[in-house]
DNA sequence: TATATATTTAGACAAATATCTAAATATATT
DNA sequence: AATATATTTAGATATTTGTCTAAATATATA
């Protein structure tokens, strides 16, 4: 739960995941997308892996990005425990 | 949504909004149920309420603290669009 | 095998964050 | 009016975080 708030909680992760949302993206690729150095954005990719919300699979001399929303479903839990509570009032 | 998410980015902030999901506390209450130091705890109330989840009214000496959820949507709302977009996988 | 390409690792640095103590503010009580 | 209680504000400090450049590693190609 640690790493995955921790993982969100910076914008360009977040668009990081909004890319791979639409399709599998190698590491260049997904830096291409922004104005940052490629080691900053390997760092966010790391983060990212960490908290299990993408999965990495080298393919030669390229790395593939993919995401994985499975872990999303524990925080959705846990925000959803609010909202339900809240209804019995 | 950045606040939203830099909120929920730790522990004790999230304990606090479980604390409060149970019923409305005043800020020394709250205060209490932590090792932290009443101030430290003040500023942690602040973020909260900078990211809309908690409501402060003043009684008298004492400032009683609510939760919000009504703020989780939009980001519940953003989780969801991935899970929904990997079920046309 | 030498060179180019893709990515990460290492190390440095500035900015943000969580915490503390001391002081300030506001309300209640004696 | 003086004192006690509840909470925040101010200012300091250590840790964490996001970013950078330079170097290392691994694969592909000429």
């Amino acid at each position: 739960m640690n790493a995955l708030f921790k993982a969100l909680n910076d914008p360009t992760r977040r668009e990081i995941l909004e890319l791979l949302k639409d399709k599998d993206m190698t590491a260049g690729d997904i830096a291409d997308k922004f104005s940052i150095s490629k080691p900053s954005i390997s760092h966010h990719l790391d983060l990212l892996r960490q908290a299990g919300l993408v999965v990495s699979v080298k393919e030669g001399q390229f790395i593939y990005y993919s995401i994985n929303t499975t872990v999303m479903d524990e925080m959705l839990k846990w925000i959803m425990q609010f909202k339900s509570s809240q209804k019995n009032k």
